[in-house]
RNA sequence: CGGGGUGUAGCGCAGAUGGAAGCGCACCGCGUUUGGGACGCGGGGGUCGGCGGUUCAAGUCCGCCCACCCCGACCA
């Protein structure tokens, strides 16, 4: 192997991979370096290590509070599901059966009836709100489930595409069209918020097409991030299912004028495909950088002494700058025989917000020195001293937020473009996003797919108005859309 | 499923013509170090992917099988 192979993969190096020169390979070795996730002895599959765990309870819980204040409630629903139940719904099975894990055997004997591994829950869920719901007065259902779903991917990527993944899928029932269509719509704009104001990600949010919504579905909502290498990620989706699911499955309720109706369902969700995004949005060339609200730790503290004597007075600084920024996630990283520089880079690399060095220096000065992430190496360095260290920490994480996502809004931007033609279009696309003027044809959106390899992201809610012609086809064309290179 | 490639220590790899299984990193111990990725000395660790064959002798040659990776196809 040579010296540009061996640096070009990391290896024998205490370096990552280029993030500019080799994103994918940067991804790879990161998740693994910062030990989020491992890969598991199945293909496809990963173990998702307690740092990577701590970062998605972070997200469930910003999620579940959200899900909560709107009126959702969460249950469990079971992981098997009969054979019969994926087939009712003619764009459900399509969709979904070339990538079911069945079960055929247990117990040792032949099942008289196949079980499928959840894909995603509609079919069981509907299954049961037909047997739960009976009159208007049981409207709406708000359940929410927190679970695993396996999917037969046959090209996978720790976190972004894994055989099997965790996620939240939320599953309602309503009265009217008006309503199930408001419930899809508030929950996106949850995404959103969530994504923006938690994670520090800009999203679009948008429609997806015909081709790209979810099989069974009437539409499909998502917000759609662009990652650090210009590709696009469905980061979240909510569906407006209509009345599909509720025909195949019998939901239905008596009105109030006792005439029986079939309900109109939704269902939304979020996966650990979110922490790809957060890793490909904000990463950088050292490493991680996590947002402040998600991240497991937000303060890093780094103990330095030379002897025993020093050990005890820095140890001592340490517990009580600990106490102080007891409202915080804060790690002291005690771990003997590392040299400090070291641990610098490790906690940089694991993407720590804050970082904190004590050291005989700063006890002599009252002090403590302080980095943030985002202004890696000195310059993002200060001492601070230790009786204002509450406020400071507090308003730099904010700033902190602020900032990444100021810059990641800042890179969606300069890298989103309006093509004047298709040939402009094909050079745009190649590396970042179109935003063109389009027909809404399939055929029109496959012939750009084979052309380009770019597909419709979605079609922004927000629309300028007006109207123009079809990037493609020439023809005419009442909204825009996002067109994209995607994960 | 098509095309290509790789299986040797936890990871990354070397082992021409068959002849005592090695290197780097990681790990363990001791010592010196510690404010931006430390060093010395000592040590532990192997079904050489599996099965079969050729041979006095196989990591190495032959056959079959298995697994994984990359590129396509596919991916609500």
């Amino acid at each position: 192997m040579s010296d540009f192979d061996k640096r070009e993969k990391g290896i024998e190096s205490e370096h990552l991979a280029s993030r500019s020169e080799n994103f994918a390979e940067w991804y790879n070795q990161l998740v693994l370096r910062a030990e989020l996730a491992d890969y598991a002895p199945v293909r496809g599959c990963m173990v998702v290590r307690p740092y990577g765990w701590a970062l998605w309870e972070n997200i469930r819980n910003a999620l579940d509070r959200r899900f909560k204040a709107t009126g959702h409630v969460n249950a469990a629903f079971p992981l098997l599901i009969p054979k019969s139940f994926m087939e009712r719904e003619k764009e459900h099975v399509e969709g979904f059966s070339p990538e079911l894990a069945v079960v055929t055997i247990g117990g040792g004997e032949e099942l008289e009836e196949p079980l499928v591994i959840r894909p995603t829950s509609e079919t069981i869920i509907g299954h049961m709100y037909a047997k739960w719901i009976k009159s208007y007065r049981d409207l709406p259902v708000l359940i929410n489930q927190w679970n695993n779903v396996v999917r037969w991917e046959l090209r996978t990527k720790l976190f972004i595409r894994t055989m099997e993944f965790y996620w939240q899928e939320g599953h309602t029932a309503h009265a009217t069209e008006e309503e199930a269509e408001a419930e899809t719509l508030q929950m996106l704009d949850i995404y959103a918020d969530f994504a923006e104001n938690e994670a520090a990600i800009p999203v679009v949010k948008g429609r997806k097409t015909e081709k790209e919504k979810f099989a069974g579905a009437v539409r499909t909502y998502t917000i759609e991030g662009m990652m650090g290498d210009k590709r696009s990620l469905q980061s979240a989706t909510s569906h407006s299912l209509g009345q599909n699911f509720a025909r195949a499955f019998k939901i239905q309720y008596l009105d109030r004028n006792n005439i029986l109706q079939y309900c109109w369902t939704t269902s939304w969700g979020l996966s650990t495909r979110f922490i790809g995004g957060i890793i490909m949005v904000h990463g950088d060339e050292k490493g991680l950088i996590l947002p402040p609200k998600l991240a497991p730790y937000q303060v890093v503290i780094v103990p330095i002494f030379r002897d025993d004597a020093e050990q005890a007075k820095v140890m001592k600084a340490v517990e009580q700058i600990k106490d102080l920024l007891g409202e915080f996630r804060v790690h002291v990283d005690d771990r003997e025989g590392i040299r400090p520089g070291f641990k610098f880079n490790d906690w940089e690399m694991r993407g720590v917000p804050i970082r904190i060095e004590i050291g005989p220096r700063d006890v002599a000065n009252g002090a403590i020195t302080l980095a943030r992430r985002d202004q890696p190496g000195r310059d993002g360095k200060q001492s601070v001293p230790q009786n204002a260290v509450v406020p400071v920490v507090s308003k730099l994480l904010e700033d902190i937020h602020k900032a990444i996502y100021k810059k990641a809004l800042e890179f969606r931007k300069a890298n989103t473009h309006q093509p004047k033609d298709y040939d402009d279009f094909r050079q745009i696309i190649k590396s970042g996003w179109a935003d063109a003027w389009w027909c809404g044809d399939a055929e029109c959106e496959l012939q750009i797919k084979e052309e380009t390899k770019a597909t419709c992201r979605c079609i922004p809610l927000d629309q300028p108005g007006g109207e123009g012609v079809c990037i493609h086809c020439g023809r005419p064309a009442k909204e825009r859309a996002i067109f994209a290179r995607t994960y």
